[in-house]
RNA sequence: GGGCGAUUAGCUCAGCUGGUUAGAGCGUUCGCCUCACACGCGAAAGGUCACAGGUUCGAAUCCUGUAUCGCCCACCA
């Protein structure tokens, strides 16, 4: 026996070790495994963000994930485990523009574009070289020599021909119309990336001629010249629409105009209101559908423009208060309330989100385009469907399953509620939007030759790679080897709260591209918490560093006190206490071996008593048991199944029956228990290894001298 | 306003298609350095499965309603 296991397991000085053996073998490239493997298993990891470092929640997807690969590599399949890093375009600008302003009191106009894009890039560089040496100390056996990155030159051109590819199907359109524009970061934002906070303001109700109109923004109300209601509200059966009203407004006289819509709520306020085109979502739309003029009131710094006259220049913010003043002293304020409602503020810079229009890129999800190669149940080949049914028939037709299934619900409502995306950025780190200009003439795709072409200066949202990230990690446009092997991906692991963000956009990206779903399934993991349930967050302190966690207890540990207890879509709690409870374990399973190592060493495999078949087969019928909550993605319960039975079955029962067998005289019964009880430990060491890699492997090595690393080991249930 | 989820031992949570005395980990109490392991061993206490109805031979598990908590979505001017 080796002298190691004379002392307690020691994670610290074997974790490395393992790790690069396994690189050093090749077999986490499934291009080197051993035997015959027809059948693909491919999982695409979720990239992290290049801001910065990983988190529980990156530990316990790639714990997830590592799981999934090493099961079915064990299986026999060909298992791809692409990894990659995201470059997050907003979130990476931002947080090098805070750094560089902090150290060097400088902003991005100071460095201009190319300087800018060089600093990130070095920023980049650095992150994601942590981040893969953080990747590894997970003990994730992903293919390094596959890695992507969602800027890089490969992604670039898959992102440039999926852009030219949507333009000329004509789903991808330039056009001027309602954005959320973030004035703090002087960029539009996706609907997802505004974050809704409650504030409490006055809700005024003011005279506008014949009418009361309710609103908590006056100071958007200067160009109004159209009052709606709804064509069914008797209280206003008087009026017809287009009807001209001359009134006394904010700035003087105007003339307003009647306008009927089914828009209006008769219930809220007054039921009647007067719209700002400019900067208001459903009045923009009102006014589309009636032709309106449109008027913008606020500038992209958040400030009022000439048509508000005298009070032209100010911040909204310091002018409502004023604006109110004069129309108190004109007599046209009726009342006012207090009133508690929703604004939409940046996600990233906090800023207050001012809805402008403006000339922008974008996905039309609603226009019908013709599918020249589907393979998505409820999509015909050739037939002209629009981005949103195929979204949806992906997951209503069974081709994508979400787990917990409860979540489709989710996702249905989000489709179903889906507006045209919003591509462009007015950010310089990203995807350029690959089109160019001269005079009238436009050019999409890649540059064009000749003199006078400039390039579009916006950048593509980051979400727009991140959607290709199924198939661009694979050789897309080219149709290679490794799409026609890998792709539909088996399963995409990621947290529920980027169902919309990432999941859906994936959908329609794969789908428009290939014809194909991006993945079959769908697992969702909860969010880490702490052991009071609170969120991880900087300025709680709370946080765990999944880093700190495996040097000190071990990955194994780490990974096992993630997976335990932890349901799909559930919100989980995480404790040092739980993660030091599997430290235990691992050292549990490490005498287990040195007891049976120093017991059995040298014995011949002989036939087995009849009370030691039924140890055999009891361990047989547990791994069917794991087998089948694997196949459920119940790894919760996988793992709790091989940690009791080793703990409470192998070593405080079948162990300590043992001791008095193997000390005993019936040379015979002696034999067959020293052989079961190395066989059961193989076979625990097999089951338990997706779960705790390490320490099985080095185990494995200590009682397989002469065979393959655990890692390719065959699962015990075909 | 709409939707989703949760409510089981002191704490954190399992309990898959309804079936014998409801489980685990941690914690607590008591006794043990027993030649695999004190990162351990042996024992013990602890639950009217949120509440009220219903279906059933039988419900923590299915249905209806109520309460509390959490999350997501939404253009209510």
């Amino acid at each position: 026996m080796d002298e190691k296991f004379k002392k307690p397991y020691d994670p610290a000085a074997t974790e490395p070790r393992i790790y690069a053996a396994w690189e050093k073998s090749g077999y986490f490239n499934p291009d080197n495994l051993p035997g015959e493997r027809s059948e693909t298993y491919t999982i695409m990891m979720p990239p992290p963000n290049a801001t910065g470092v990983l988190h529980m929640g990156h530990a316990l997807g790639l714990t997830i994930e590592d799981i999934l690969i090493r099961y079915n590599r064990m299986r026999g399949k060909a298992t791809l485990w692409l990894p990659g890093t995201d470059h997050a375009a907003i979130a990476t600008q931002s947080k090098v523009e805070k750094d560089i302003q902090k150290t060097e009191k400088k902003n991005r106009h100071d460095l201009g574009r190319n300087e800018l894009l060089r600093r990130i890039g070095a920023f980049v560089e650095e992150s994601r070289a942590t981040i893969q040496g953080q990747v590894r100390v997970m003990g994730a056996s992903c293919d390094w020599s596959r890695e992507a990155f969602t800027l890089d030159t490969a992604r670039n051109h898959a992102v440039n021909e999926l852009f030219k590819r949507m333009y000329t199907a004509g789903l991808i359109y330039r056009g001027h119309r309602i954005v959320n524009w973030d004035p703090k970061g002087q960029t539009t934002i996706s609907d997802d990336e505004i974050v809704y906070e409650e504030r409490k303001e006055k809700f005024y109700y003011l005279k506008y001629g014949p009418f009361t109109i309710g609103t908590a923004r006056p100071e958007t109300k200067f160009g109004d010249k159209y009052v709606v209601m709804h064509p069914k509200d008797p209280r206003y059966a008087a009026y017809t629409d287009g009807q001209k009203i001359d009134l006394e407004w904010i700035n003087g006289p105007i003339t307003a105009t009647v306008i009927k819509d089914e828009a209006v709520d008769m219930e809220f306020g007054t039921g009647v209101m007067t719209i700002t085109p400019w900067h208001d979502v459903t009045d923009f739309e009102i006014a589309e559908r009636h032709n309106l003029d449109k008027e913008q009131i606020i500038d992209e710094r958040g400030k009022l423009l000439p048509v508000a006259g005298e009070f032209a220049g100010m911040k909204i913010t310091e002018a409502r208060e004023k604006i109110i003043e004069k129309l108190r002293t004109k007599g046209l304020v009726e009342k006012e309330e207090d009133y508690a409602h929703n604004v939409a503020t940046a996600e990233r810079t906090g800023g207050l989100v001012e809805p402008q229009i403006k000339l922008q890129w974008f996905i039309g999800v609603n226009r019908p385009f013709k599918i020249d190669h589907s393979e998505i149940p409820r999509i015909e080949i050739g037939s002209t469907v629009t981005l949103k049914e195929m979204m949806r028939a992906a997951v209503a037709g069974g081709g994508v399953r979400i787990v917990p299934d409860h979540f489709d619900k989710t996702y249905f409502h989000w489709i179903d509620n889906l507006r045209d995306w919003c591509i462009s950025r007015q950010i310089w780190y990203g995807h350029r939007v690959p089109v160019w200009y001269r005079g009238e003439e436009i050019a999409v795709g890649d540059a064009p030759i000749g003199e006078g072409w400039v390039q579009d200066e916006d950048t593509l949202d980051t979400w727009f790679s991140s959607g290709a990230w199924t198939f661009s990690t694979l050789g897309w446009p080219d149709i290679t080897g490794d799409l026609r092997r890998f792709h539909p991906t088996n399963v995409l692991e990621t947290g529920y709260d980027i169902l919309f963000f990432w999941i859906a956009r994936m959908i329609l990206m794969s789908g428009f591209a290939l014809g194909q779903v991006p993945f079959r399934n769908v697992y969702l993991h909860g969010i880490v918490r702490d052991a009071q349930g609170r969120k991880f967050s900087k300025s709680l302190g709370n946080g765990i560093d999944p880093i700190d966690v495996a040097q000190k207890y071990g990955a194994d540990a780490a990974r096992m006190s993630l997976i335990v207890g932890n349901t799909p879509g559930t919100d989980f709690r995480l404790s040092e206490d739980k993660i030091k409870g599997y430290k235990h374990f691992a050292n549990k399973l490490w005498n287990i071996a040195r007891f049976i190592l120093e017991n059995t060493e040298g014995v011949k495999q002989t036939a087995l008593t009849e009370a030691d078949q039924v140890l055999k087969d009891e361990v047989s019928l547990l791994a069917k048991e794991v087998t089948r909550d694997m196949e459920e993605y119940r790894m919760y319960m996988a793992a709790e199944k091989i940690y009791h039975y080793t703990w409470h079955r192998l070593a405080d029962v079948l162990i300590e029956e043992s001791k008095p067998i193997l000390t005993g005289t019936d040379e015979a019964v002696k034999t067959s228990r020293q052989t079961v009880l190395r066989m059961l430990l193989l076979e625990v060491l097999k089951l338990l290894h997706p779960f705790m890699p390490f320490i099985t492997e080095e185990i494995w090595q200590s009682v397989q001298t002469d065979k393959e690393l655990l890692i390719v080991a065959s699962w015990p249930v075909k």
